[in-house]
DNA sequence: CACAATTGATTTCCTTACCAACGAACAAGT
DNA sequence: ACTTGTTCGTTGGTAAGGAAATCAATTGTG
């Protein structure tokens, strides 16, 4: 806390590089631990929500993530090079594409999301119920405006 | 909050999904009014470390920001171009360097300071204080390990 | 002293992230 | 139908973040 008074100059002050800071490190934790199964983060949040609707709309897939259309593009590239995912032709409108899980993601989803909730368990423990319940509804209200 | 029950799959239970997301976000907000001053949010959080304590080793600031050494020499080389920071030998030890702040960044400086600590108040003004300091004592904790 | 091990910083490579510009496809209006 | 405007996804550019390999300099050990 000593960091955060306002007449310091640190960069510790400020909420951007708290978060910023923070969210490296949970990063390279879930990264360190996704590797086994050969994927990153982004790409595991990907299969989640395809998961989650398998065939939607590539832009609604973008959206849902708040993620800007030319980094999924890449992240699908890759995905579809490791035969995760599927591009299709959406016969509804042919600038628009559906993205589907492989057969190959379907089998190993579930063990891979049990895994990421054993994670996220692990880092819940290192706090109390309430403060971090509060610490999620910052976040949820951060990601709603 | 409906997205995080447990047997979702949306990403969105995810911690780290949930701080990436809400990183991204604010970062962008950081990003787009620091722009004025021709420097990105990581370069700022290099002049502030560098502002609290010129002349600290390489490896020190790299430290201080827990932030891989390549990854600051990247930031340090675009800084030197835009000629914010300079980097001179250490006289201790020749395998290390000394980062200064030039004097266009000493003008510079306490002004971005004072928009940033700007931006940090019009955020935390959407939450109450108790909420917003729990928040950040989970930051700092988490950071702290 | 000499040699091995470690440290400091850079380079290279890969991934993510975003913006701006683009071309193709669709929609609206006249 | 034709033109105008909009939407969709990709491409190319830049920045950041980190892992691994590398080189030079320093430290440790025999």
């Amino acid at each position: 806390m000593v960091a955060s008074n306002d007449n310091s100059r640190s960069p510790s002050k400020y909420i951007c590089y708290k978060l910023s800071r923070v969210m490296r490190k949970v990063h390279r934790y879930y990264e360190s631990n996704l590797s086994q199964y050969g994927i990153t983060p982004s790409q595991f949040y990907v299969l989640s929500a395809v998961w989650e609707r398998d065939g939607l709309k590539f832009k609604d897939l973008a959206k849902s993530l708040d993620m800007d259309g030319s980094t999924l593009t890449s992240i699908l590239d890759r995905m579809e090079r490791l035969d995760l995912v599927e591009r299709r032709n959406d016969p509804e409108d042919r600038r628009s594409l559906l993205v589907f899980l492989t057969e190959k993601a379907k089998q190993k989803i579930s063990e891979i999301a049990h895994l990421a909730e054993g994670l996220d368990q692990e880092i819940k423990e290192r706090f109390s119920d309430e403060e971090f319940a509060t610490f999620e509804k910052v976040l949820e209200k951060f990601s709603q405006e």
